[in-house]
DNA sequence: AACCTCACCGATACTACTCTCGGCGAAATC
DNA sequence: GATTTCGCCGAGAGTAGTATCGGTGAGGTT
C-alpha cells in the first residue's frame, strides 16, 4: 500500500522534502565555509538554496536550529579524521619516523580543510551561536583524545595533578599545531616538513614531563636549573 | 582672546563635546569587554552612553569609525604591557629563575585583563570589523617582538630560513602561552607556577633549534633519530 | 542685550531581517 | 476521479539598526 510506482520522474513528497532540507543545509554550509558567517540569515540561506523565504521555516524553527546539527556535522567530521589517523599511528610501532608522521597528519588534515579549520578558530571564542558551542566541544574532545593517547604511551596519570599536567601538554600541542597550520595556510610556512620539525622539538621538551615527578611537588624542575648562555 | 572665564560650573562647548565623545567610547569599551560585541550598534552605544541616537553621528561617521581607535587603544595597551615587561626581563641577568619570570609575566598580564585577552582571541579570525584587524596587528607585532628577542639571545637569524624558524618558535610560544592562560582563566589550571613549568619545558625543546643548524638543509633533526620508549 | 554657533536630539526615511498566514498545486489516499 | 494532505511560497506584519535633517537652547561673540 505505500508504494505504487517508484521508477518514474515524479518525486515522492518525503523525498522531495528531504532534498529541499539537504539543499538548505548545503547552502548554509557553503556560506559558512566561504568565511564571514556574520551575514548569514534564514533569508539568505533560503535564497541561495533556491527556495522561497517561507520554506526555510518549514524545515527549521530558526537559524540556530539549522546551525546546531550543521556545526556538529562539520566539526565531528574533522575530529573523526584527526582521531582516526591518530589511532592508526598509535597502533603502529613507534619510532622517530612514526612520530613525525603523527605530527604531519593533523597538519595536513587541517591544511586540507581550511574552511572548517578557520571556522573552528573563528567561532571558538564566540559564546553565542551553536557554532561556538560545537567548536569548543571539538576542542575539548581533541584534548581528551590526546590525553588518552599520552596515557597509552606511558605518561603518568594516576593523580589529578598528573592528569591536569597531561591536559596542559595536550593544550600546548594543539595550540602549537594550530598556530603552525595557520601559518602554513597563510603562506608564511610553506614547508610542512619544517613544521613537523618544530613540533618534534616541542615534544622533546614536553616529553621531559614524563620522567619528571612521581609524587613530589612542583619544584622538581625549578631546582634543576641551568643558566642559558647568551 | 580665546578664554575669558574658565572656573565656573558651566562647561565650555569644547569640553562638553570631548566628554560626550569619551562617554561614547567608554560605553562601547564596556560593551565590548562585557563579551558579545555582536549586538553592538551605534544606537546601543548611544543609549548606554546616555545620549540621543543622533549624537553618535556627531562624533563618529559610523560604528567602525569608533571601533578603529578604540581597538587600537585596547590592544596597544596590552601589547605595551607585554613588551615592557619583556624588555625588563631581557635587560636583567639571565638564569633559570629569570626565565621563569619571563614566562610568568605574560601569563599574569593576560590573566589580569581577561576582557581584552578574550576579546583578542574572539575577533582575531574575524576578517570584518576594525577589531579583527587590530587584533591581528597585535599578534603580528608580538611575534615580531619575540623574534627580536630571540635574536638578541643568540638564536641564528642570518638566512631567511633561520628567520622563518624563529617566527615559528615565536608562534609556538605565543600559542602555548595563550592556551595555558585561557585554561587558567577558565579555572582548569589554577596554579600559574605550573603553567610556567610547562612553558619552560617547551623552551627546553625549542631551544634545541639554536644549536641546530648553521647552513644545512632541514633534515638535520630527522637524521638525529631516537626511538621513543613505550 | 542682541546675535551667532553648534552640541545635542526627536523624528523619520530606508534597509534588512524574522517569522506567520493563507492558499496553490501536486502527491497521497480513498 | 474525487478528496485529502502537505510541501512550497508570496505577501506582509513586526522588529531592529543606520544615517540624516531640522530645530532647540545654552555657550560664545560682538
Amino acid at each position: 500500500m505505500p508504494r505504487k510506482r517508484a521508477l518514474a520522474t515524479p518525486l515522492t513528497r518525503q523525498e522531495s522534502k528531504r532534498r529541499t532540507r539537504a539543499r538548505l543545509l548545503e547552502a548554509a554550509r557553503q556560506m559558512i565555509l566561504a568565511g564571514d558567517e556574520s551575514r548569514l540569515s534564514a533569508k539568505a540561506v533560503a535564497t541561495r538554496a533556491g527556495v522561497g523565504g517561507a520554506t526555510f521555516y518549514e524545515h527549521f524553527r530558526n537559524l540556530q536550529d539549522l546551525l546546531r546539527p550543521l556545526a556538529d556535522e562539520l566539526f565531528d567530521d574533522l575530529r573523526e579524521a584527526l582521531r582516526k589517523r591518530r589511532r592508526e599511528a598509535l597502533a603502529a610501532p613507534r619510532n622517530e619516523e612514526r612520530l613525525r608522521e603523527q605530527f604531519r597528519t593533523p597538519l595536513e588534515i587541517l591544511a586540507a580543510s581550511p574552511g572548517v579549520f578557520r571556522l573552528a578558530l573563528r567561532v571558538r571564542h564566540n559564546s553565542v551561536s551553536a557554532l561556538g558551542e560545537s567548536s569548543r566541544k571539538l576542542a575539548g574532545n581533541t584534548r581528551g583524545d590526546l590525553v588518552g593517547e599520552f596515557v597509552d604511551r606511558g605518561y603518568p596519570a594516576r593523580t589529578a595533578d598528573e592528569r591536569r599536567r597531561l591536559e596542559m601538554i595536550a593544550d600546548i600541542h594543539i595550540a602549537a599545531t594550530e598556530a603552525l597550520a595557520l601559518g602554513h595556510l597563510s603562506g608564511r610556512y610553506p614547508d610542512v616538513d619544517e613544521l613537523v620539525d618544530m613540533l618534534v622539538l616541542v615534544t622533546r621538551g614536553t616529553r621531559l614531563a614524563r620522567e619528571w615527578r612521581g609524587a613530589a611537588g612542583a619544584p622538581a624542575l625549578r631546582q634543576d636549573r641551568e643558566a642559558s648562555g647568551s
